[in-house]
RNA sequence: GGGUAGGUGGCCGAGUGGCUAAAGGCGACAGACUGUAAAUCUGUUCUCGAGAGGGUACGGUGGUUCGAAUCCACCCCUGCCCA
């Protein structure tokens, strides 16, 4: 099975602008392809998390990736999918937050001289000249076209900056860029990013002549037709720091039974022979598949350690045997401590589980909460620092679990 | 630039001087049921406080009033129409 055929089967294939070409071109290695990745945040998410996957997948097969990070792009803001104008972020954010993009991406593609790049918009948009990009670029673009872009036209009901809608004109810049600097022939995205990848190509028609193709992966919603990789907290993050493995674990553990084969075939690097075989299952195998996907998802961005920590982590706590050696933890400090004792409510908001002592209480009264087995309902009750050397294990509902130690 | 309609809690959206911490819906969280699923049902859903009670909040700033999301002035933002 070549690589094109594999992510159709895959499902990842949204939208191709020549498929015979593309092809051609990614089975025999032939594809410089760059993938874009706007600083909007200071991790990566699931949704890049999955671009990153192709990248990989088709750097396996002897293609040529082109990580660029949109230093430049920050700056204006992507109006695509959205409903509203993205708050504009400061200088200093969009570098921390390209350098926290750096960081995580090193982790998973390999860079090097004949292997993947890495650039950054900002080295070339920031240093424009606007007359002389009007008169290079700007000429090339028929606003009347531009406006019938589907990106565009759920805007124009609730307003779209002059800001914005330029975002179109300087992801195409990029693709023209990168293709005269490095060769660059293709570019992958998101699906809601076909328009913008549309005008690159064109673009890159126009100035040149020559042809350069793009490529949408489809995203990944779940049954309900939502955006997957959203919890209650905001995204899923590759960052430890953000969405600790457990939690990550415990998010891929828990997705819809109707999803499961679906993000195993989109997200996992499992060979698509084992996959075929998974879909012949029993019904009663579900949880199966959910352990096999949340575990493979860990391992791919966390490592095997975490994975298996995670996995621990989860048999223990839901298979009843209370084990708690890998369960998350939350570090109480000794101010926490009033009389050498912890009041339950400072305790459930210490873990993490409320955002405020009233949401606390809430939860508290509403018999959501667990301490060493034993449900808690009052207020007032509390636990002394010996008990805390210990390790308190409290639980929110029945999915949250957190050991509390001093 | 002119006209006009708007800006309310995470979102949608009612409310046009006190009965409004603000209807209703969605979402979220917890409980019941289950399989760590879905659906369903019940409860909760600004914050501080053990509680009584307090604080802050209807785009912003001032003002009128015993009392303002609600009235007035100015400003900011958005849609639509005209230029």
């Amino acid at each position: 099975m070549n690589i094109f055929e594999e992510l159709q089967a895959r499902g990842l294939i949204a939208q191709v602008t020549d498929d015979k070409e593309i092809k051609d071109l990614i089975n025999n290695g032939g594809a410089r392809f760059y993938i874009g990745f706007d600083p909007t945040a200071d991790s990566l998410h699931v949704g890049h998390f999955m671009a990153l996957c192709l990248m990989k997948r088709l750097q396996m097969a002897g293609n040529k990736p082109v990580v660029l990070i949109g230093g430049g792009t920050g700056y204006i803001g992507d109006p695509s999918g959205r409903s509203d104008m993205r708050s504009m972020l400061t200088p200093e954010t969009i570098q921390h937050n390209c350098d926290c993009f750096r960081k995580q991406m090193e982790r998973f593609i390999e860079f090097g001289d004949d292997k993947a790049i890495m650039v950054n918009n900002a080295d070339w948009l920031l240093g424009l000249n606007y007359i002389e990009l009007l008169r290079e670029v700007g000429a090339c673009f028929s606003v009347n076209n531009m406006l019938r872009a589907e990106c565009y036209k759920q805007r124009m009901e609730k307003g779209l900056s002059f800001l914005e809608f330029n975002y179109m004109i300087m992801q195409a810049y990029d693709f023209y860029y990168l293709h005269q600097k490095y060769g660059c022939n293709m570019q992958f995205g998101g699906d809601d990013q076909w328009s913008n990848m549309l005008a690159g190509t064109e673009l890159i028609r126009k100035k040149t002549g020559e042809d350069a193709y793009a490529m949408t992966i489809t995203l990944l919603l779940n049954s309900e037709g939502k955006k997957m990789g959203k919890t209650a907290k905001g995204a899923v993050w590759l960052d430890p720091e953000k969405t600790s493995p457990f939690e990550f674990y415990q998010y891929w553990r828990n997705v819809g039974d109707a999803d499961v084969m679906k993000c195993i075939k989109m997200l996992t690097f499992l060979p698509m022979d084992k996959i075929n075989e998974m879909e012949t299952w029993e019904d009663s195998r579900i949880n199966e598949k959910k352990e096999i996907l949340a575990y493979e998802l860990t391992e791919l961005v966390h490592g095997k350690e975490e994975a298996d920590k995670a996995q621990k982590s989860a048999h223990d706590i839901f298979s009843g045997s209370g084990d708690s050696e890998n369960m998350p933890t939350a570090q109480i400090s000794a101010e926490d401590l009033f009389e050498d004792k912890i009041g339950i409510v400072k305790l459930v908001v210490k873990c993490g589980f409320a955002p405020s002592n009233s949401e606390a209480k809430r939860l508290i009264q509403q018999n959501g909460i667990t301490v060493n087995g034993t449900g808690v309902n009052v207020l007032d009750k509390t636990y002394a620092s010996a008990e805390l050397k210990e390790g308190l294990i409290v639980c929110k509902g029945k999915k949250h679990f957190k050991k509390a130690v001093l």
